[in-house]
DNA sequence: TGTACATCAGTGAACGCGCGTTCACTGATGTAC
DNA sequence: TGTACATCAGTGAACGCGCGTTCACTGATGTAC
């Protein structure tokens, strides 16, 4: 049971709508692809005409934007709670896994092709530094050490990306490997925390 | 100076035309996306009707499917002619980053985002395990060492590509680091040869 | 409790657009005698 | 060499489509007295 608060009726009535508004956007886009996401064959899955949408939202793009910050809100809110105290690398990267599998056209609305000439707006930004800050925060080791964290964490991203990247994109199927087994053997061979050997400098 | 072999000048014409559409093809997709890409808009950028594409390629899907094809052919040519007798997987490794550097957009149609519902044809799936082929060549050991070889091109296909696609995607912008020396650092740290330690299998 | 009014969800028509694609046709280029 | 014909590039009109979006309007829902 969701707490309803202090809506009236007719606020339910439009959180609902809206939600299913959301639902079949998703839909769409597993189906064809954010940049085949279209606001009448919304309304039409929902039995409405077109214009009706217009009540709910402002229009296309407008859509898909509050979608791709949805995606990266969940990842945030997903990073944060596996990232608890005491908890490691290996945590996290089972979570962005999960994630990822769990709705792979939202993950390449993260991480996937960028369209040329759109500029993400800054409380999406706002919320891709979060993550970062996030996964840097677990890679710190006490006290905090700087370039190592960095280096450390862009090791940790890069990897789990390529690897999940093209298993989300089935550049892996007809061969005959296991991506669950490749990834964890990548996470034994993400470097651990040693004090012997400082990597290289990422700035000239 | 071009040797155009015993073409007639319409052959001529014909080629220069069709070469002149894929020109035109590429910088709608370098400007808009693979799925932006519009018959009509190529034409009128040459000066011609739209119909008159249709003396040079059967449709849009057609062209698009040999745009594909072609980053396909392109990419493998670079593999192959970086992996000669003595070449190690660094030249390989600078090759792909030469290659995916020189037209981003071109590395996207390869490796990015796919369409879902799209299947390749079997053409481009041939180039593509050509292409796998090529580097696990390079992996391998002499004698061939099957699933180790496997292990070290998948290591290095993975990380490369998380490198690369970030990259181009711009997901470092605003980092303060040099995306070239964290792919040497990378470079650097993947597993070398070694018949001390057998990697992990990846099939259970 | 009923009545008058305000709010608001949703409709249908319309606008303008660009798309892929077909078709009958014109005019230029090449070919055969 | 010129003449008759075949080939073929390119045009313009047309078809049907779906898109995003606006607008005036209807009818239901909520609110105030």
């Amino acid at each position: 049971m969701v707490d309803t608060g202090t809506q009236t009726p007719r606020e339910r009535y439009r959180a609902h709508v809206r939600a299913e508004i959301r639902e079949r956007a998703w839909e769409q886009i597993a189906t064809a692809g954010a940049s085949a996401l279209s606001l009448n064959a919304i309304a039409k899955q929902m039995g409405m005409s077109g214009p009706a949408l217009y009540r709910y939202c402002a229009g296309r793009d407008e859509l898909i934007t509050e979608l791709v910050k949805e995606s990266y809100r969940s990842l945030a809110d997903t990073f944060r709670a596996a990232s608890g105290p005491g908890a490691d690398l290996t945590a996290l990267a089972h979570a962005l896994r999960g994630w990822a599998l769990d709705d792979p056209q939202r993950y390449f609305l993260v991480y996937g092709t960028p369209v040329p000439g759109y500029h993400a707006p800054d409380d999406i930004t706002a919320i891709a530094s979060e993550i970062m800050t996030t996964l840097l925060d677990a890679c710190a080791a006490s006290p905090p050490d700087g370039p190592e964290a960095l280096r450390r964490a862009l090791t940790f991203w890069t990897r789990l990306h390529g690897l999940l990247s093209l298993e989300l994109a089935g550049h892996f199927t007809g061969m005959d490997f296991d991506p669950a087994l490749l990834f964890a053997a990548e996470l034994d061979d993400l470097p651990p925390h040693r004090r012997d050997r400082r990597p290289a400098p990422l700035t000239q």
